[in-house]
RNA sequence: GCUCCGGUGGUGUAGCCCGGUCAAUCAUACGGGCCUUUCGAGCCCGUGACCCGGGUUCAAAUCCCGGCCGGAGCACCA
């Protein structure tokens, strides 16, 4: 068994390439984990590195993934109507498509089932400590009056919390734990507590919602999830929710932590923070392309498989990372550098008259490294970018695959033949009459032109060579195009 | 303050559990060269790291202790 076991382990790990540590007794079509997000805007990259992590160890050992929305809170971490569907599009598009889909808001009914249980197992009573005088007790290790209550009086509590009879903040059902556990975030956590407001997915059905804690430990042990890998920010989590796997006898499953990922270039990654700044106005809407949602990059063109890749590459570590989004750059660059069309794009354009031109050319170029060719045509009137200009006046450039010339606002031509002109003297250009208006948006923005050949290439990533790769958004009387990397 | 967790080149990572084969892996970044009718890609070369101090041991990046530094949690948020 256990030879079979690594022998196939192996073979996975030749297909894949990649170098995920295995997983702590995972078996091969037995393991169960899930990603389980709070939908309170669309997945970022940080989201990205748990459906990575997540689904990449669900394929590895061919289980079963999982996506569960943990959205018990309508009010402090309201969920986003339309961010559920963000998330499991955005999923789906990673390259993970979950086997199953939980909406946590729409069982509540179910929880309420194993509070029931655990009072009545004396796990759990209903608190009526106004929140600071219960801060004060549980530091000084204090148990509150209440926790002693009988499991008759108990059961009796909760069913007044649940017909409605207490209002906010005055009951909640806390699971006991230890008063005098060295951990004071340990001691007799909040289960279930009373909001009344109107849920964005189920409206009014509850208003005794549970917290993180309680909700996720009930749904691990039904979903029968086998690993969990979540964030150190939830380490607390597992020994606060052992408290009711315990009572009831249940096992814990196989935890695993990692710590936080900073991106240099955004700082820390919050989803309530980019909120705050796209209502502000910094940002157009989720899927502005400076942004690190999911959708955004997909929008300007970063490829799932480089966003796999590069969370592969950091690696499940505990300790906190600062990473560059150049590390994903370089990931997407080698998928797409072979396959991006090459065109030009010139940026604070120029025009250039070029005088004795023999004739017009039809000129030939490349089309992208993996073969193909395009078509400009070589006329007395073109466009080059005023930093060649400047840089280049008076002195002899060539107009790649075109022609040499004297560099000048009335330039002299040379030859068709490169001759000797030495790399870094070869500058792109467009014929004037074949240059179409063009804007790149997004981490650098620019405005030109750009040859009209790039509408064959709406929705796809191109490289405007010489400035960098983007994705060409749509290509009507102007061309639209998003930054995506050098 | 209390409780956890971590500290390998600029950055990320492998190795640490089961000490030697580690004068430490890979990627990215940076520098140089080659090639190419892109300042992109590719190829080659180079720079560059085991937090500090003790201990155990013939031998420590790896084990133990202490310190320092960093992070997380201590919500009726997730």
């Amino acid at each position: 068994m256990i030879e079979k076991y690594s022998s196939c382990l192996e073979k996975k790990e030749e297909k894949r390439e990649r170098l995920l540590p295995p997983l702590e007794n995972a078996e091969e079509g037995k393991v169960v984990m899930r990603f389980a997000p709070n939908p309170n805007g669309p997945p970022t990259l940080g989201s990205a590195r748990g459906i990575v992590i997540n689904g990449e160890y669900v394929k590895m050992y061919d289980g079963k993934f999982i996506l569960r929305f943990d959205d018990t809170d309508p009010r402090t971490k309201r969920p986003v109507l339309e961010a559920y569907d963000w998330y499991i599009e955005d999923t789906e598009w990673l390259g993970y498509e979950p086997d199953e889909i939980i909406y946590a808001s729409k069982r509540i009914g179910i929880y309420y089932k194993y509070a029931k249980e655990l009072i009545e197992l004396g796990g759990a009573y209903v608190c009526f400590c106004k929140q600071e005088e219960f801060k004060k007790l549980r530091d000084a290790g204090i148990e509150c009056l209440h926790r002693n209550k009988s499991i008759e009086d108990n059961l009796e509590d909760w069913e007044s919390m649940l017909e409605g009879k207490f209002k906010e903040g005055e009951a909640v059902l806390r699971i006991k734990t230890d008063m005098k556990h060295p951990d004071p975030a340990i001691r007799d956590w909040v289960a279930f507590r009373i909001i009344y407001e109107s849920h964005p997915l189920v409206g009014d059905s509850y208003f005794v919602y549970p917290t993180l804690d309680f909700e996720s430990a009930i749904e691990d042990k039904l979903c029968e999830t086998t690993h969990i890998l979540r964030g150190k920010d939830l380490a607390d989590s597992e020994r606060r929710q052992r408290y009711i796997y315990t009572y009831f006898g249940w096992a814990y499953p196989i935890t695993k932590l990692w710590g936080r990922i900073n991106v240099y270039e955004f700082g820390k990654l919050s989803t309530s923070g980019i909120k705050r700044e796209i209502e502000a106005g910094k940002y157009k809407g989720w899927d502005d392309p400076k942004l690190p949602t999911v959708r955004a990059l997909r929008r300007r063109g970063i490829e799932a498989e480089a966003i796999r890749r590069f969370f592969l590459s950091l690696g499940i570590g505990e300790n906190e990372v600062w990473v560059s989004m150049k590390n994903l750059y370089a990931e997407n660059r080698k998928i797409i550098d072979e396959k991006a069309s090459r065109y030009f794009f010139i940026w604070d354009p120029v025009e250039v008259e070029i005088e004795k031109l023999p004739e017009e050319r039809k000129i030939k170029l490349p089309l992208s490294p993996s073969g193909g060719e395009r078509f400009l045509k070589g006329e007395n009137k073109v466009l080059i970018t005023r930093d060649d200009f400047e840089k280049f006046k008076g002195q002899v450039v060539r107009l790649k695959d075109f022609c040499n010339v004297l560099l000048e606002k009335k330039a002299k031509f040379l030859s068709f033949e490169i001759g000797n002109v030495k790399k870094g003297r070869i500058i792109h250009w467009i014929p004037l009459s074949e240059a179409v208006p063009c804007k790149v948006l997004g981490e650098v923005e620019a405005e030109g032109f750009c040859e009209k050949n790039v509408g064959r290439d709406v929705g796809k990533v191109v490289q405007f060579e010489r400035f960098a790769f983007c994705k060409i958004e749509n290509a009507n009387s102007e061309v639209l195009a998003i930054y995506t990397h050098q």
